[in-house]
DNA sequence: TATGAATGAGTATTCATTCAT
DNA sequence: GATGAATGAATACTCATTCAT
């Protein structure tokens, strides 16, 4: 990984383009020489711009990801009270979503193409998120919920990224109506939802996190979870 | 697809092996070697039993779905009531996603890897589920709301089929927790989700659907929704 | 080749079901699949009445060649003098072949497909027919023509055997038709072809046939003629 | 068949070495990896130069009827009368094959192997020379002939062309020689060819042709005479 | 920066054939 | 006589990647 390949402006449209063609197609079944063939670019002049064909997969996501985090920090910023807080995260989530489309489809659907050190470093972006949105769920849990934090939030997160399965932007509201939405629904679910058993007082968060994101060789999850 | 491959007790074997397969390393990247390695039988001697890799996807799906319909369609016959049957409906499809975890991943996840016959005919049966979910949660929605039928809908497979993404059994609920939590968290939400803008009376429902799931080619959902 | 199966109905039946398929994808493309499938026998059960795909080829050319040899050797008896002799030959070759097109194109178009044992005894009836024709020839070429006996007995052959290729019953003539035109062209031929150039007086016929007919690895002709 | 593969020596060079290939084993037998062996490029690498071994034998077909077409051009441009065009086709049609024995022999024998857009251009090419060649061929039948042009065309065909069957350089006459004989053999049996039944007046020619090499699904002779 | 030419490893699939029943 | 189940070997082709220029 050591010098990672530098982001200029030939290379942001190779990795839009790349992009619309991952979540088109599929990482695995978009070849480079698709990639080649859209962007005009030849087929050994692509590997200038990256080194690998999961590099390239890699830069779409860490871009992307990176991109949303900012957008996120910078919405939190001017939200008080929780739960502002939550629905300024959940309008900030989906509008970005929504606006980059292909590229959070390859996030979200192309977790486990990435191994090794790109996987790691992908997989870091999610955690740290994971638990930003965590902490903007946590607050709104009833004191004798029996919901577990963990499961609202990946709830939460299945609502949100599920939308690249449905969503067509003709019929259905537009971001800020699928936020408002989504926000409702959930912070109403939150608020109604108190009930009997045992809660989830004695997760030390983030450790938890880190377990539950972890690559589980073998196991279903393998950590890919937005 | 003119005679579809019948189904004895090895093809049963094959199919709960490369669901496995397929779960873990994905559709595309899984060969049929691995199948071969992992079943026992001969590279050639699978060819016996489905004549081609997507064949045995689709044989996959389809009896995974096809076991799903008939477990729900056998649930909600006791549950009298809106809300029993919807988390009567959340139980069940959570519960056998849980025990059917290869499989439903495969089904989730490699939605866009059938083309053709076989791809329409999963369509069909996703269809069919996604009416009935759809008329589960509609009876709960409250008449005022400007919450979208269609959007509550995919909200609620979104949280359930995100599962396998984040979902660990030795760490996370067990699968009737599971759905009690998000059957609470839902059916809450829908209750308190009351609000401004326009609801969807408009809907002609049948119609609606069949839209938002044909295959709409270039666009990203591809009508791959569960 | 030891015991060479023996000849029952249903293996006539799969004979000239067989041949037809071969002159139709040509040899190497038909399968024993196509076979099992055209036949209605079981692939394995094909195997009772040969023993390997090239036996079966075998079989058909052996069956085909033999009873053209016999329909010769009969038409031959009625025949006095050295053009009645030629004509008749002519006619008899050209309707049998007319009569029986997918085994005859069999029988010339796929020459090279035998080899070992098989090869040599179909080569062996074929050297027979070669030395039989050319002796019908011969007689009618005039004492001081250039004209090779072995040019013209292959001129011959080129004339009839290519009809596999072009000849249509809806609207060429029909076989008596064809042989009447074919047999005019070529013994007028024979009879204006007097010339300059050496003959092939040296040639002394048995062996030099054996020769030309020997399977010549790597070279071109490979003995296929008929 | 959009782009064409282009022209260049090393494709020239590979296409000799597999017309050689194809002529020895047959076109389906032989495999891309013989032509990997036999030209020293690699499996993979032969595919830069040709997209599919179906490729590989419409260029070797095409290249070399171009050929051949080329020089007939050529040599009936300086032939004045019948007779001597007629003399001067065969003796290039003759002298071009030898000279191409392997490339020839592919283009006879291998007629069916092609399909869709690649029969269809070599189709199209083998219809334009067979009515050249009836163009010289009908000037020399008698007026009262019985014999048919179509009839007499093929015949000159079948006896030019099955010489890939029999022909060896060491023991037949050379190209000049082996032309005069099938020339003389020829022209003669048109002169004398006078006789009896209805000839082709009706024939309009141009459609004749088209129908006569019209692919005929099922039927034996595909269209794919010279 | 960019590319034409090339490649080793791998892919799904087909094939003729066998064997226990 | 006949077949369902199985297989080893082969096939055409694709892919990510490299390297000399």
């Amino acid at each position: 990984m050591d010098e990672p390949t530098r982001y200029d402006e030939k290379l942001g449209e190779i990795l839009r383009q790349s992009a619309t063609i991952f979540a088109d197609r599929g990482f695995h079944q978009a070849s480079v020489r698709d990639i080649s063939a859209e962007t005009g670019v030849s087929l050994s002049g692509l590997y200038y711009y990256f080194k690998s064909k999961e590099e390239l997969l890699f830069l779409i996501q860490q871009h992307c990801f990176e991109s949303l985090l900012v957008q996120v920090a910078a919405g939190l910023e001017g939200a008080v009270g929780p739960e502002a807080r939550l629905r300024t995260l959940i309008e900030i989530h989906l509008g970005f979503f929504v606006a980059n489309m292909p590229e959070m489809k390859v996030l979200s659907h192309e977790a486990d193409a990435l191994a090794g050190e790109y996987a790691a470093r992908v997989l870091g972006l999610k955690r740290d998120y994971v638990a930003l949105v965590r902490g903007c769920v946590e607050p709104l849990l009833p004191p004798d919920t029996s919901l577990d934090a963990r499961t609202a939030t990946f709830a939460l997160f299945g609502q949100m990224n599920w939308i690249y399965n449905w969503y067509r932007p003709s019929r259905d509201p537009d971001a800020a109506g699928l936020a408002r939405q989504m926000a409702d629904l959930f912070i109403a679910g939150l608020h109604g939802a108190r009930g009997s058993a045992a809660d989830d007082a004695a997760d030390d968060g983030s450790d938890e996190e880190k377990r539950a994101l972890d690559v589980a060789p073998g196991a279903l999850g393998a950590g890919g979870a937005l």
